[in-house]
DNA sequence: CTGAAAGCGCTTACAG
DNA sequence: CTGAAAGCGCTTACAG
């Protein structure tokens, strides 16, 4: 389909100037009479013409790339994460050159020299949450790096995650909020510091309303939908003393649903359930089941594209925690009259 | 840290040569002595030379750039799709600009310019799964063009979808080998050929074991948790006669597993559950609940990428099936021996 | 086997 | 307000 494309030049032959002067109009600038510079704008419409930006990044050694490193086994949470990112830079005329990699030392040695390269004018690095901190890569590139959804390793960089806190805020008073007085946890690994900021804003606002966690604390385990089955059996095993279960991510309050359903307890009226992450929401397939925090995390990639091409210098180095918000389900507000017509299709085949 | 980056003509000088030599050397090609070449490369390698990507692409036009559309609202499924393209781009040297657009005419037009003004070499359009046709962008460019989870518009193109029918298949296979009899199939909208391939392959398989669906056919609904609660419940208020159900992704199957068990079905004695989509797995806390069909994505993604580097004009214009694979799991196969140690911690606060 | 030279299409001081 | 010229760092026929 291509013909050959037209050149600034062609442009400035056509409207009878020079290139410099051409380039200058149609970079916006400098001190040009207006009828020359509707000339050449005319003449750039009529020819659609498209400056080679090859040419463009090559005279100025600014590449208007932005590299985005995400770790190479697919965790879904970073999609919203780069998805927010490329968003908030493509605003901003800036492409997404997307890199994943192993984040061992030597696998990012051979992703730094590629951004370098390719002159990349500063990079994001999306990690996988705060289980571990993140490879510093600062120190090897000479242009502005922002970490997303993890925190680097060095306090001299600039990471930006989900509140963990603030999920702990909100689901303690949205239990709270319902009534609920017996509350139990159960969450993650220990070692997970998504799991104790969690555990920490849960303990602030229980605290502030005057009310323990009750049964035997915070139950750790993984991140599974198992580890939520074999929790909720053991609670069902113990004094039954709780009216709520705030569960560490939606996995784990799929798995206690399930297993509390199955010994006929009733959600929300006996026991209320709060998940995390709003996963039936990033499937594209929500469906209200359970009140979730959703961590926002497109607005994670968003605010660490912003700190990037803002003022660099100007953001502070250090952990930028981004809000979140509660997203009500029947696992705490039971079914709304009126939801869940039954509108489906059977069909013979 | 950078100082002011090593140049070709650097190495050229040091090395007592031509840039056109060092060129040449470093580039791989052509007659030049070996004690020549081997001065060449010690230098650049003392120097650590990295040619400057930028002036390569300019020279040369080629901007060795692969762009990848994804859609702007976050699939999860679309993830491992992009990292596996990514994945087999970078392994060809290629680079991965990324972008998400809404897949609306006026939004398409706009990152088509902003491809070719970028140069790339070629464009892999990741959809959405095969609700509703791609767009095809290939006659507004001048570059190959491959389309992945989710099918062209156009007959012309070449597309790289999951194998639905093999899905099917293999659900099926599965569940005659664990001597399942009375089958029924919960599954999305009618409208969507991702879930009419798949029942397609059930019946194939089924047929071919002179076995039919059981009850009343197909159950079409959407995607959704929801919506497997609601079929599971029709299913008990039925005559109950099934011992197996084939759900057609692994949110229906656990609405289905959910409302089996509160009724006091046991899984999979009296009732065996399959999905599709692996979703735990993509999760990254895969807990071997449910039986179900991983669809392969990442393998998509690649495939895509390797079409469109492979021999553009040799691959041929049509939809392209990657294979799935079965990963059983408890609802089929029941609790192993050994598996669930309970190791989780407790832990007071 | 090696090198001088032109060229890729744009930007950017600088001079007029 | 406008233009001539140099330069960005590499590749690529072409000549020797």
């Amino acid at each position: 389909m291509s013909e050959k494309p037209v050149s600034l030049s062609d442009v400035a032959t056509l409207a009878g100037v020079s290139v410099s002067t051409a380039s200058k109009v149609l970079n916006g600038g400098g001190r040009v009479s207006p009828e020359t510079r509707k000339r050449i704008e005319d003449v750039a419409a009529r020819l659609d013409f498209r400056p080679n930006a090859l040419a463009r990044f090559f005279a100025t050694g600014k590449s208007q790339t932005i590299g985005v490193l995400t770790s190479e086994a697919p965790s879904m949470f970073a999609m919203p994460v780069l998805l927010g990112a490329q968003s908030a830079l493509g605003r901003r005329e800036m492409a997404t050159l997307l890199y994943s990699v192993q984040y061992d030392l030597r696998a990012l040695g051979d992703v730094v020299r590629k951004l370098r390269a390719r002159q990349v004018d500063g990079v994001v690095v999306i990690g996988d949450g705060l289980e571990r901190p993140l490879h510093s890569i600062s120190h090897s590139l000479s242009v502005p790096v922002v970490y997303a959804l993890g925190v680097s390793e060095s306090p001299d960089d600039l990471s930006v995650t989900p509140d963990g806190r603030m999920v702990g805020h909100l689901a303690a008073q949205h239990l709270l909020d319902i009534g609920r007085r017996r509350i139990v946890h159960v969450t993650g690994p220990t070692t997970d510091l998504a799991a104790v900021d969690r555990v920490r804003g849960l303990n602030e606002t229980l605290g502030k309303a005057g009310v323990g966690l009750a049964g035997a604390g915070v139950m750790y385990g993984d991140w599974s939908r198992g580890w939520g089955v074999r929790a909720a059996s053991r609670l069902l095993e113990g004094d039954r003393d709780f009216d709520a279960i705030f569960c560490g991510n939606d996995q784990i309050a799929t798995g206690v649903h399930m297993t509390l359903r199955m010994a006929g307890v009733r959600i929300p009226d006996d026991v209320a359930i709060v998940g995390v992450d709003n996963v039936s929401s990033l499937l594209r397939q929500p469906d209200g089941l359970i009140t979730t925090v959703d961590t926002n995390l497109a607005a994670v990639g968003e605010a660490a594209a912003g700190y990037l091409l803002g003022a660099p210098e100007a953001a502070q180095p250090g952990v930028h925690y981004e809000p979140c918000a509660l997203v009500p389900g029947e696992s705490t507000m039971g079914t709304r009259p009126g939801a869940a017509a039954d509108e489906e299709l059977y069909l013979e085949i």
